[in-house]
RNA sequence: GCCAAUGUAGCUCAGCGGUAGAGCAGCCGAUUCGUAAUCGGCAGGUCGUCAGUUCGAAUCUGACCAUUGGCUCCA
């Protein structure tokens, strides 16, 4: 047989010719480099069987992809480690049963079952047996076992994992195992690929945390431990991830909400409940501001609906079946059954049907930023990300299928408009469908109307010429939905605004238009919140300004610092002024020092400093220093206010310096 | 909801069987100062909650609550 090299060179093999066989007959010296193969565009090992014809790429240390293979070798060692660490405390080799250890980003993890629980003071342990074995250079080998075999062979250990996983393979696969060290070294269930030995390992790994996972994601299934590690080829590259970790802390929106007085949690209020302090709901009322004046232009009218209603809302709706385990539960109100509102559209809904509406009257567009309560799980809240009491950026479109295209366009103007005026630029566009699997369960039993409504979006998203991905399995119940996936700047991960299409629901509320035809129809419903919940947009913000807002988002946008007490009467003036341009702005009047006033309104991340003195207050100026752009002396009051002003109505994000 | 860790003053943390301490913040006083901490004083905690062990518990044990890291779920 024979493979083709990079350079377009034929290699001419022996059958069954290994990724080792491929670099010794290329050469010694790249034999003895190699760590890895690239087998027409993916990653392959030494140890595996090169199929005839492929294009080969034998992989040293300089290529970054290697890594990947480190990452992968590691999870060996890390479950081979974790088996010595218990057999040293006199456990059973046996009665450490391995789930899976794939590679993640920047590293990789390993699910075990275990006799005990492992506990972080295990991990330097664990680690140190791990460079242990690296130290020990065990070579990997790989083997090809009949099914059969590999099935019988996990049967007679008595572990029910790799059993499964075994089962669950289709039956004319190749099943390979990987060993290390022999006997007394460690043998798992692995399709690869690894480096040839652990001795080529980098040091530059480290085992960061142990949590708990279920067995195969599901949650009826057992918890295992799992054991994450980072690992880098280099170690300034383990030092920048690490250091990285540690600047995510300072970025933190709880951290920073806390010390920007923005918002507290309170144990007796409850789990997933924040209160907005003054600070805080200065920038809830931004946003709220921003998305006012936003829909105004586009068209929208806004609505207002009360927080509770009765069970008979949601069972119409049909939100009761999929969604009751996430909302609180009932409360009894004169024999009647009353729920608080996880979400607003029954009630919009009811609003769109409370007069008889013409195609005319199309699209209404209808919003609220109504307060939601959701009964989210205790696990799974997060500071502002992840809470119970919301409040949702929301608004639904009632519109005509020949409308639906320009007004689902619309929307994702809309969101697109509010990253640009952020700077969010690192987001993902999900296409989020039904799977078949869940009609009737997850989502409505309508499996044409899915199919319909699914190619009017992909139809709206291509003639808009939106990027997206699509994902199977995670639409909304009533409908197709694109999510935004952002990244934060301190690289978590979530959803912020979302567009769901409702073909669903309308009719269950009887929603109707009287058509040009004399004929009454049912609208479609797009469900769509540009700026999420107000508390995720303002967690995310925190943490993408690192606290340091614009100018217009700025709960406090001037802190008036007097030089001395016979200032304090002019940077009440100057206070003034400032707020009759439309300005927040406070004066620091304690008796500290000017340099401790100036580093208290620092701390705050006051964008503008304006520092009055006697030249200040006799010439009618300011002196500032800004987050925003250079130190100044001798502004006038007058153009420092219209300055400022001018940048916070423009919602600026830079600062054009004060010329 | 599940697994694990953590919980001492507003914040950051020390104390870890003999009954609570520091710095910062706060308050009072002195200082009146030109771009990141002036000096002195005062006040502040039923050590997350409730039980238990003990002559004695912040300290040991248990349950619960909350937070954090994950898993599941999600805006």
């Amino acid at each position: 047989m024979h493979v083709l090299l990079p350079d377009g060179k034929q290699l001419d093999l022996p059958e069954h010719a290994t990724g080792a066989d491929v670099a010794a007959a290329i050469g010694p010296g790249l034999a003895k480099a190699a760590l890895g193969l690239r087998v027409d565009g993916r990653l392959s090992d030494l140890q595996t069987p090169v199929p005839a014809g492929a294009s080969v790429q034998v992989l040293t240390g300089r290529d970054p992809d290697v890594i990947g293979l480190m990452r992968h070798t590691l999870a060996h060692v890390l479950a081979q480690a974790v088996r010595e660490h218990l057999v040293a405390e006199g456990h059973g080799a046996q009665s450490v049963r391995l789930g899976i250890g794939p590679v993640i980003e920047h590293g990789f993890y390993y699910d075990f079952d275990l006799p005990r629980n492992l506990t972080p003071e295990d991990l330097p342990a664990i680690e140190e047996r791990m460079r242990a074995i690296i130290a020990a250079d065990l070579e990997l080998r790989r083997s090809e076992v009949p099914r059969s075999q590999a099935l019988a062979r996990y049967v007679e250990l008595g572990d029910p994992y790799k059993v499964e996983l075994i089962e669950d393979l289709p039956a004319d696969v190749t099943i390979s195992f990987y060993e290390q060290g022999g006997e007394a070294g460690f043998t798992d269930l692995c399709r690869g690929p690894h480096v040839p030995r652990t001795g080529v390992l980098p040091p530059h790994f480290r085992l960061t945390s142990l949590a708990g996972a279920y067995w195969r994601g599901d949650e009826r299934r057992p918890m295992l431990q799992r054991v994450y590690g980072v690992a880098f080829r280099e170690a300034e590259a383990l030092e920048k991830h690490l250091w990285q970790l540690e600047e995510a802390k300072r970025r933190d929106h709880r951290k920073l909400g806390a010390e920007l007085d923005i918002f507290v949690l309170d144990e007796d209020i409850g789990p997933g409940l924040p209160l907005w302090l003054p600070r805080g709901t200065v920038i809830v009322e931004e946003l709220e501001r921003l998305a006012h004046e936003v829909e105004r232009r586009a068209g929208y009218q806004h609505v207002r609906s009360p927080h509770v209603t009765k069970e008979q809302l949601f069972i119409k709706s049909g939100h009761l079946p999929y969604y009751e385990q996430s909302m609180f539960p009932a409360m009894v109100i004169d024999d009647q059954r009353y729920f608080i509102k996880p979400m607003n559209c029954p009630f919009h809904h009811k609003i769109y049907a409370a007069r008889p509406r013409s195609y005319r009257d199309l699209p209404v567009r209808l919003a609220e930023y109504g307060t939601c309560y959701r009964y989210e799980d205790h696990g799974a809240l997060m500071g502002l990300m992840r809470v119970r009491s919301m409040q949702m950026n929301d608004a639904h479109i009632y519109c005509s299928e020949a409308q639906f295209e320009a007004e689902f366009l619309g929307v994702i103007e809309l969101y697109l408009e509010y990253f640009r005026l952020f700077g969010i630029d690192d987001y993902v566009m999900r296409f989020s469908k039904h799977a078949p699997e869940g009609l009737g369960k997850k989502y409505v039993d309508e499996p044409e109307l899915w199919l319909r409504t699914e190619t009017m979006v992909r139809n709206a998203l291509e003639s808009g010429g939106v990027t997206f991905v699509e994902a199977e399995d995670e639409a909304a119940f009533y409908g197709p939905k694109i999510d935004v996936q952002v990244t934060s700047a301190i690289g978590r991960e979530f959803t912020l605004a979302t567009n769901q299409v409702d073909f669903a629901i309308p009719a269950r509320f009887d929603l109707t238009y009287v058509d040009e035809d004399g004929q009454r129809k049912t609208p479609l419903c797009l469900h769509r919140a540009p700026l999420s919940t107000h508390e995720r947009m303002i967690g995310f913000l925190i943490e993408h300004y690192a606290g340091d807002f614009p100018l217009w988002l700025a709960p406090e946008q001037v802190r008036v610092v007097p030089i001395a007490d016979r200032h304090v009467p002019y940077a009440e003036q100057v206070a003034a002024r400032l707020g009759a341009a439309g300005l927040r702005a406070e004066v620091d009047a304690g008796n500290d020092r000017m340099n401790a006033k100036v580093r208290a309104a620092e701390l705050k991340k006051v964008p503008y400093i304006a520092i009055v003195g006697d030249k200040e207050s006799e010439a009618a100026t300011v002196s500032f220093r800004s987050r925003k752009e250079p130190q100044r002396q001798g502004v006038h009051l007058d153009a420092f206010a219209a300055h400022l002003a001018a940048h916070a109505r423009a919602r600026a994000g830079a600062v054009t310096p004060l010329g």
